[in-house]
RNA sequence: GCGGAUAUGGCGGAACUGGCAGACGCGCAGGACUUAGAAUCCUGUGGGAAACCGUGCAGGUUCGAUUCCUGUUAUCCGCACCA
């Protein structure tokens, strides 16, 4: 077959027949599919690419040839950095390059065959996305979900610009690799925090991959203690300590500030105030990566200053460390060098008092024990579990007010805002007289620039374009400035699952009716780096305009799939500097884009991926080929006179019902694998009852028409062309997806195993519908297992109906 | 350190709820067709001469374990001084 030529033919033809576009009278019905969208790249479609968007197609047609209205819009994640940085590299300006790039992947999308609805097409550097995208920001911003403030946060010094938490890999830009480092600015925040728990909480009821929940789920990281309050010595302040450990209290040595803290300048005695101020230097200039070492010595200096320790009255020194994060908890930890590693090496170091205080159930508990046991050295809660001791000691606590049980997580708020060009501007105005005024709803989209130097220098390149910048101020009309930040694309990429099935919408960003209706995205395919970001973005982003009363549904995608990683045939990542990069233009080239997608479908495990290998696209061309021809050669012939359903008719019959049975199955799940090596040996049926001198042709050909059936959407073009050869007048994908008949299945005689003591020793046949009685007979009176038995004396016998008989003797 | 996964022939990978391990495909071998090759078709293909042995390793539960339990090793991924 002229894969081409018959690619271009039905796509043309599924084009001009509206074939892929949403049908909203069928709404009832709808089935949400969605494929992450792409970044609009030069390079044509990797092999990535294919792998999320052409099998996951293939499981789209299934579920509307099962009857689903099929809703699988398509777009583009179009703002970011690359393109701002090839614009440095090149001169060539972002837009420019990539209003282009998004035109070449539309066509190589096309290429492809996917039943992509087009006219729910997103851009997200288009003023009519973006402006809806600083509508979100208001919203969020007028509820206190946006904020501004001064922090220290992570400067990638190469990107020239802020990361959010989620986008700092192990202290390296996530992007480029760079070492992040730490700067004190002011930013806008999106307050993801007010959501932790129920972010966390509702993850237990979502269909997705155990591993990215998990993820999740630490990335969140509740933690649950309680806070301890310590008042200074000499001065009016308390420093409150964050503890899982309250039944450790009594165990106290010292307290540790962050070196950040700002309580740390107050308290810092004149005589150590050299040393205090020498140590935060060295650590506001040491890397985050080092910080973060475990193997790191610890260090630490002492502030001059003491607190008390409120259930003894001890007074305890108070140091500063950079073990203890400013970011985390209250920024403050009170030192148990008896039961905490940490404490331990740092309390070694210093010379800090180490004393035991719980006693563990065994022998051996070496200090430091951070197991749990019972209470010593605690005056009235000595002999308590260290369970019971944390409720009671933080109880009694919370009575004097100098304490309580507390709830921390370490998930953070997300930082939004960005010194580079390429993405949505910020929809605020700062002006001298009203302060942060929020971009008037209806002046929105605040434009991006097209004139502007973007060539990074640690400010935001908006900043330099005074015709962008100047303003007057909405609230009193007095010259202002704009923000000159942008937005984070993952704020972009947020919420265009809500807006794709209100695409053109021009005067929200979305239709309530029309969203709580077509969501949540019913299958949501895409890669597994997401987790902690865009997975999370959408979840909190998805409450937010929930209760702020835009929404009615909670969580944005029901079930998850992640596709694998396909890896160059080496087995290694396909790089460039590898050489290992495998492009599917040259094999769509010489196969056709049925066959690839069919190879990336059938190769694989789809949630694994594995290394790329030549040899297994080969042989989907063969068998299609082999497809080809039965179901020509078939419909070739002319019905005979023998229309009887004996042996080989119903052994055939079996094969197609078995077929129609698994690959239904198979490709719910995702599993296409084995959907299509169901229908290999269903191929092969047909072409051992095609090879006998009788046969009935008109069940036969009912059988290729449930071949032709079960293959379409594993093979599109393909499927459709043979389609239209045998008959088929309207669409194959309006046809009817083939119903199994169970009573097919029923065979009339099985073969089952007999096992003797465990082992298979005998094989006996049965009718397929004999009871547990009948086939223990049969199997007892069968001349292999009696000779098998030597005249052994039966005990029992184990019948496993359909499957084996095992008899203990 | 914490969390999640994976481990099955020469290779990619199957195995539903504990029930004949290795589906399907690649590769390989043999055969048919052909003057010959390619293509195609058919047959065989875990190891072992056999008894038997075989799902990373060591145990356990069970009539029966790739599947469940305990321990352990290796690899991959994510998080990591989170108090």
């Amino acid at each position: 077959m002229d894969m081409k030529a018959i690619e271009k033919k039905w796509q043309a033809k599924w084009e001009k027949d509206k074939l892929h576009v949403f049908d909203k009278k069928n709404i009832d019905n709808k089935y949400y599919v969605l494929e992450m969208f792409s970044y609009p790249s030069a390079a044509k479609l990797h092999v990535g690419h294919w792998y999320n968007y052409g099998p996951t197609d293939s499981f789209a047609r299934y579920k509307k040839m099962k009857g689903c209205e099929i809703f699988q819009p398509m777009g583009f994640d179009a703002f970011g950095l690359p393109a701002e940085n090839y614009a440095i590299k090149t001169g060539v300006h972002p837009e420019d390059s990539t209003v282009k790039n998004i035109e070449t992947m539309e066509n190589t999308l096309r290429e492809m065959g996917a039943m992509f609805d087009w006219s729910a097409e997103i851009k997200t550097c288009m003023p009519d996305y973006y402006k809806w995208t600083q509508w979100l920001f208001l919203q969020l911003y007028k509820n206190n979900l946006a904020y501004r403030k001064e922090a220290p946060v992570n400067w990638c010094p190469d990107c020239q610009t802020v990361l959010a938490n989620e986008q700092v890999v192990q202290g390296l830009c996530e992007r480029c690799k760079s070492t992040v480092v730490q700067k004190d600015l002011t930013q806008w925040f999106f307050k993801i925090t007010d959501y932790a728990e129920e972010l966390l909480t509702c993850l237990d009821d979502l269909d997705w991959p155990e591993k990215t929940k998990a993820m999740q789920r630490n990335w969140i990281g509740k933690s649950v203690g309680g806070e301890i309050t310590f008042k200074l010595d000499g001065f009016d302040e308390t420093i409150k300590v964050f503890t899982t450990r309250a039944d450790t209290v009594y165990g106290v040595s010292y307290v540790v500030l962050a070196p950040e803290h700002p309580l740390v300048k107050k308290i810092t005695t004149k005589k150590q105030l050299q040393e205090v101020e020498k140590y935060i230097e060295e650590t506001s200039k040491t890397k985050e990566i080092e910080r973060l070492s475990l193997d790191r010595e610890k260090t630490g200096v002492f502030t001059g200053a003491y607190c008390i320790n409120p259930v003894n009255n001890q007074k305890v020194p108070v140091w500063i460390s950079d073990y203890v994060l400013y970011s985390y908890g209250t920024g403050s930890v009170m030192g148990v060098p008896s039961h905490d590693e940490r404490d331990f090496v740092f309390a070694n170091k210093y010379n800090l008092p180490i004393t035991r205080v719980i006693k563990g159930a065994c022998g051996n508990d070496d200090l430091p024990f951070t197991g749990d046991g019972t209470l010593v050295n605690s005056v009235s809660y000595d002999g308590l579990t260290c369970e019971e001791a944390r409720k009671a000691i933080l109880s009694d606590l919370a009575k004097r007010d100098l304490g309580g049980f507390k709830v921390n997580y370490r998930l953070r708020d997300w930082l939004v805002s960005r010194q580079r060009y390429w993405g949505a501007p910020i929809p605020i105005i700062h002006c001298e007289h009203c302060g942060i005024v929020p971009v008037p709803e209806e002046d929105l989209p605040v434009k991006l620039p097209y004139n502007v130097e973007f060539k990074p220098d640690g400010k935001s390149p908006l900043a330099k374009c005074e015709e962008f910048m100047n303003v007057k101020c909405p609230k009193c009309g007095k010259p202002a400035r704009r923000d000159p930040d942008t937005l984070d694309t993952f704020v972009c990429s947020s919420w265009y699952f809500l807006r794709y099935p209100d695409a053109n919408n021009a005067k929200e960003a979305f239709d309530k009716e029309k969203i709580n209706k077509m969501l949540p995205v019913d299958k949501y395919v895409g890669g597994a780096e997401h987790a902690c970001m865009h997975l999370l973005y959408s979840r909190f982003i998805t409450k937010a305009l929930r209760d702020l009363g835009y929404l009615d549904f909670s969580e944005p995608f029901k079930s998850l799939v992640h596709q694998g990683v396909i890896l160059g045939p080496d087995g290694n990542r396909m790089s460039k500097s590898r050489g290992n990069v495998i492009s599917p233009d040259d094999y769509v080239k010489e196969f056709g884009s049925d066959v690839f997608r069919m190879y990336l479908m059938f190769g694989f495990s789809y949630t694994e991926g594995g290394p790329w290998n030549d040899g297994g696209i080969k042989s989907i061309n063969k068998f299609l080929d082999r497809v080809e021809k039965i179901v020509l050669s078939t419909h070739s012939l002319k019905n005979g006179k023998y229309q009887e359903m004996q042996r080989n008719e119903k052994e055939l019959n079996y094969a197609r019902n078995y077929a129609i049975k698994s690959v239904d199955r198979d490709m719910d799940a995702f599993s296409f694998n084995t959907a299509l090596a169901r229908i290999m040996e269903y191929v092969s049926a047909l072409y051992k009852y095609d090879a006998l001198e009788v046969k009935n042709v008109q069940f036969m050909k009912e059988c290729v028409k449930d071949l032709v059936l079960l293959l379409a959407p594993c093979a599109p073009h393909f499927a459709e062309e043979l389609w239209s050869k045998i008959g088929g007048k309207k669409s194959v994908f309006n046809a009817e997806y083939p119903v199994c008949d169970e009573s097919a299945l029923v065979k009339d005689e099985v073969e089952l195993a007999v096992q003797i003591n465990s082992k298979v020793r005998a094989k006996i046949l049965v009718p397929g519908d004999a009871d547990n009685e009948l086939i223990e007979k049969i199997a007892l009176e069968s001349d292999q297992v009696i000779k098998a038995l030597d005249g052994k004396q039966v005990k029992k016998v184990i019948v496993i109906k359909g499957r084996l008989v095992n008899i203990i003797a």
